[in-house]
DNA sequence: GAAGTATGTCGCAAATATACGACATAATAT
DNA sequence: ATATTATGTCGTATATTTGCGACATACTTC
């Protein structure tokens, strides 16, 4: 059995596993259906709905801007942070084309030597 | 403002950033690609695609095991791992209504007090 | 049973993520 | 101007993830 360890890994598992990061916490999904749910929003105003301190939000926010899934802007006293719906929309396909390609390839079946 | 803190983090929004977390590496991305692309497949063999030791793309396998996206049968001298499409069918369908929430609410318009 | 081959486990090092208090900055209002 | 309110930054402690070498286990074959 040759090693031949031919691709790296491509731009499009890379891109998939960053949006896949952004989601993988619990207080990430509770911002993008927080601000899903507003028009106007101030990270002080997330902060109370979440069980974190203000500064945890805000490294949250962070991560999410960092990746443009979110957009704030200063305005004045407060900051409104808002959905980016577009690059939601696409990245919502990137992962339903990936679903597809993993749901739809053949598993094991009967006639292969293992039966999982 | 009153700190309310009422909600923590719902069954649903846990259960997303887990999976999340599952797809928040591109080594565990290719893994269900290449397995989405066999049937039959070992260990050994996958760790030849990627770019890291056996070691490694095995503990990629455990954690995607843990959450039961993909299984693995010993058969003799082999194992054969599988991808569980039912419940990669299941989570598809979680995400999708993940995306559908976030991309259908309304983002900032121009009547709101922000223009972002 | 010894050699070969393949998967599974352990322990450790380095990097990254998570969480938060304390402090900095900026704008408004009195 | 200064008090208030709100967001942004820094430093730090802890936990988790990532990666791999070395070793263990299990099955086949000779």
């Amino acid at each position: 059995m040759t090693y031949a360890k031919t691709s790296a890994f491509t731009a499009e598992q890379q891109y998939l596993a960053r949006v896949a990061k952004a989601l993988a916490h619990p207080a990430r999904v509770a911002i993008i259906q927080f601000l899903a749910s507003k028009q106007t929003c101030i990270s002080g105003d997330i902060a109370a709905e979440l069980p974190l301190s203000r500064t945890t939000v805000f490294q949250h926010l962070q991560e999410l801007k960092a990746l443009d899934l979110i957009r704030g802007e200063i305005d004045g006293l407060t900051v409104c942070y808002c959905l980016n719906t577009e690059l939601l929309h696409q990245v919502h396909q990137q992962f339903t084309a990936f679903f597809i390609e993993a749901t739809s390839g053949a598993a094991c079946g009967p006639n292969d030597a293992c039966a999982c």
